[in-house]
DNA sequence: CGATGATTTGAAGCTCTTCAATAAAGGTGG
DNA sequence: CCACCTTTATTGAAGAGCTTCAAATCATCG
C-alpha cells in the first residue's frame, strides 16, 4: 500500500521539497513550514492503486510531489468521467469534508505529501499564508473545471483529443515550453484513462489520435510517447480561440 | 443599463439582506459588514442583458442578490456552453483577475451587489471572515463543477434534462424541501439556456422534455412551470447514484 | 515463447444533431 | 381587445458522429 522511495527520508526538510513554491504551502513562512512539518508525512502509491474512494472517511488532505492521479466519479452500470487530473504540486481533499466525494487513483506511481486533516484544517484557520494560497488553487482549478466543461460539452472527438494534447503539453512537455515546434510529451494516460477524461470510448480516442497522426499533427513513438512538430496546428485542431489560455 | 428597483435604499444596511447569510459575507462580524458597505452598490440587469464580456476588465466582483445570471463561453463558430449557473447568494468575479474570461449575462431580472475589485481585494487580505467564507464556496463550486462535468460527459440527453430539473428543484423549489411529492418549480431557463448548461441543442431538450412529460415523470402548467409528482422517479432517471448529493 | 493487457481497426447501430416547418406564447400598437 | 409580429417552443425527417460489439495486432513480462 505504501511504499516510501528511499529518498524520501531526505524531505523531511521542505526547503529542498520539488513542489515547493507552487504547492499549497508556497506563500509559507519558514515558521509556517515548520509547522506543515509537524502534520505531514509521505505516501507512494503504485500506477493504478486506489489512492480512496468515494465515501470513504478522508483522514488526510495531500500534495502531489511526484506522479499523476485521477479523481473520478463512477455512475451505477459503470460509467466512468474523471473529473480532476492532479499533477506534481496540485491539492487533493477538500478542508472540512469528512467523507470523500470522488474516488482518487494513482494514474503512475506517485508521492503524496499527506496533511493529516484535522491538524491542517486548524491551521487554515491561523495561518492566512496557507488559505490564501489554497483559494487561489481551488480558483485555478475552477477555470480549469470550466474549460473542461466546454470541452466535454460542445467539442468534437477530434478537438477533444488536440486539447488533451496541448493541456498535458502545456503542463507536462519535456522541454517546458510550448512555443516553438517540436514539443515532445510523453502521455501519463492509458487510453482508457484518456477516454475518462474526455468523455468519449477507448475506441474512438485510439481512432482519433490515428487520424491525428496520419494527418502529421503528430507523431507517435511508441504508444505513448507524443511528438508535436508545430503547436500552433494542434491548437488549431483543439478549436480554442486563443493562444492556449495563456491569458490572465 | 443599470436601474435601481426603488426598494435598492432600504438594502444599504446589510443586516436586512436576503443573502446575508449565505453569501460570501455570511461569517462577517458588524465591524466587518460595515467595511463592505463602504465599497458596495447595486446594479440591476434586465434578463437577456450581457453583465460582462469575456476580455473586459473586471471593475467589480459581486454576489447575485436576486435573479439568475449565466457564465457562457462561446467558441469561434458560435457553440455556447454553459459553465457556470449563479443564484441568489451566489459570487461572480475572480479576485485577483484584472480580465474577465467567461461571458457573464443575466439569464432574469437579476440585482447584483457589487464591490470595487480592488477594495475587496484588499479586504480579503484583511479579513479572514471574507476569504474563509470565498474559499468555502469556491470549493462548493468546484464540487457542483464536477457533477456537471460527469452530467456533460457521460449522461444521456434524458438524464441530462431529469438532472438539471433535480437541481433547479433541490435550489429553486416553490416550497423550500423537496422531499415528498408535488414540487413545483419555475425554470429561470429558456430551453435554448437550458440546452446551454447540458451540452445539448435546444430541440433535444425540448424532445426529452416532451418525452418525461408523456411518461408522466413531469406535468407542465405553460413552458415553463414544472411540477414533479415524485421526486423519486425524477432522482431515478437522472441516474444518479445518491438520494440526491445531500451528503457532506 | 506463450500469456496477459493495451491498442488498433472494422462494421453495424443508435443517439443526438441538423435542417425545416409548424405551433404557441408574448408584446405592441391601432 | 384583437390583429400582427416576434420570440420561444414543438415536432418531423434525414444524416452525422460516436458507440457498441468483435476481432486482430502490438507490447511487455515472466
Amino acid at each position: 500500500m505504501t511504499e516510501l522511495p528511499p529518498d524520501l527520508a531526505r524531505m523531511k526538510d521542505c526547503s529542498q521539497c520539488p513542489i515547493r513554491h507552487r504547492a499549497v504551502c508556497a506563500r509559507c513562512e519558514p515558521d509556517e513550514l515548520s509547522r506543515l512539518e509537524e502534520i505531514k508525512y509521505y505516501r507512494t502509491f503504485e500506477a493504478g492503486q486506489p489512492i480512496l474512494w468515494a465515501g470513504d472517511r478522508m483522514e488526510f488532505v495531500a500534495s502531489v510531489v511526484s506522479g499523476v492521479a485521477a479523481l473520478t466519479q463512477t455512475m451505477e452500470d459503470g460509467r466512468r468521467q474523471m473529473v480532476g487530473l492532479l499533477l506534481p504540486s496540485d491539492f487533493a481533499g477538500r478542508p472540512g469534508r469528512e467523507i470523500a466525494k470522488f474516488d482518487v487513483t494513482a494514474v503512475t506511481k506517485t508521492t503524496l505529501c499527506c496533511f493529516r486533516r484535522k491538524p491542517f484544517e486548524h491551521l487554515l484557520e491561523t495561518t492566512p499564508h496557507v488559505s490564501q494560497r489554497l483559494l487561489e488553487m481551488a480558483l485555478d482549478e475552477l477555470d480549469a473545471a470550466r474549460e473542461w466543461m466546454l470541452l466535454l460539452g460542445r467539442k468534437t472527438a477530434r478537438e477533444k483529443i488536440a486539447s488533451l494534447l496541448a493541456i498535458i503539453a502545456r503542463r507536462a512537455s519535456i522541454n517546458g515550453d510550448t512555443r516553438g515546434g517540436n514539443v515532445e510529451i510523453d502521455l501519463p494516460l492509458t487510453r482508457e484513462a484518456m477516454s475518462d477524461y474526455l468523455g468519449l470510448t477507448l475506441e474512438t480516442v485510439s481512432r482519433q489520435i490515428s487520424a491525428l497522426k496520419k494527418e502529421g499533427v503528430i507523431e507517435l513513438q511508441g504508444k505513448r510517447r507524443v511528438m508535436i512538430p508545430d503547436m500552433r496546428t494542434l491548437m488549431a485542431e483543439a478549436g480554442d480561440d486563443e493562444d492556449g489560455g495563456a491569458l490572465l
